[in-house]
DNA sequence: TGTACATCAGTGAACGCGCGTTCACTGATGTAC
DNA sequence: TGTACATCAGTGAACGCGCGTTCACTGATGTAC
């Protein structure tokens, strides 16, 4: 896992990889692969669910961070932001490969936002309360956060790093047009037009 | 071209097909694809330029329906959804292939996709003017619409046509909280919460 | 404590296969004089 | 109208290469009696 974690890159996914290139970045014999997967497909998976538990922890952190001293929206997409900045090869590979592959990596992918989404639902409920406003469609709202950040997260990483700080605050906004819809939503209802 | 098409599909995308299979499927001679094409990169991005043209087409008309009877929001999702439905494996090419292959490649995609926006940012324009609400960002908020809508497509592509009906549903109220989030912005300004 | 056996990561050699690319060539169609 | 030449899509054969997978084997570590 480690090898084909040091061979994905912006230009490199993981279905990209060949069963030869992984172990001998691994330093074992092509055959020897055979000891700890399967095949790539089991490994790749293997390496998406590695992914969504890291994700999760690392915003589980920002989320604490957020409620004490900032905005928990602000504070959450720059964890992310700055997680996807240090090359976290784990997250990239989340980001970028939900759309190709076998099903059961996009399975596996999915899996995992969804997981994703369940918690971010949560929050939303919890936040809500909290400013005493409503709340339209909760799981609706998680996923299109998720999935709207994700996907601006994919883009970002084959950007310089100098964009970074223009792009955080460009999602940071995103979010905030959907909690504000959401709530604003919640209050007139839903509009027909 | 055609043939590549012919070849693409849930499980296939343009970067894993072999310039051999797509020479097989014209009928043609292996080296007869260099008659064409430089290599398979420069096939890709005739494909990618061909779908942005042929999306735009698609939802050019779809707003010209929507004016007429129902809204705007409702009618161009619906338009979308329906012609990813029918299979158009352009547009699929679209979707899916912004987050692998080469720079070329991507550059391709992000270019169709930027068009797109522009001519949304016009339409979000011209919708607020008319029901004579502001706008809070409008550039920002047909990227947030496109990349949303893009990346809910893509996973759509893989569902069986039954649930194609309730994820319309969900993309819709997605886009209309985005819209009513900006509205919203748009008079209290940027909160800091 | 010693012996027999099981487990298991790793090995080197070999296989057949599909790949991208090259070569010198063909034969139809268009163009200039 | 006829002739000479240019253009260009397409060809068959061949190349070397990296691939996934198989085979029978090794040698270290753990386990039972």
């Amino acid at each position: 896992m480690t090898a084909a974690l040091k061979l994905v890159g912006p230009h490199r996914s993981v279905s990209s990889l060949s069963l030869r290139e992984v172990a001998r970045e691994a330093g074992i014999a092509p055959n020897s692969f055979y000891r700890q997967f399967r095949d790539m497909d089991e490994l790749a998976v293997a390496l998406i669910e590695r992914a969504g538990a890291s994700l999760r922890q690392i915003i589980g952190e920002a989320r604490q961070r957020a409620t004490a001293d900032r905005s928990v929206v602000r504070g959450s997409v720059e964890a992310f932001m700055e997680q996807l900045h240090t090359d976290d090869r784990l997250l990239q590979i989340l980001l970028r490969e939900g759309t190709v592959g076998s099903s059961a990596f996009k399975q596996a992918v999915d899996k995992q936002l969804n997981f994703f989404e369940e918690e971010l639902k949560l929050d939303l409920i919890r936040l809500a309360e909290a400013n005493k406003t409503g709340l339209f469609e909760p799981a609706l709202t998680a996923k299109a956060i998720t999935r709207l950040v994700f996907t601006m997260g994919a883009t970002a990483m084959d950007l310089p790093q100098d964009k970074y700080t223009e792009l955080t605050e460009q999602v940071v906004l995103m979010v905030r047009m959907i909690v504000t819809g959401t709530q604003t939503l919640a209050v007139t209802g839903s509009p027909d037009r």
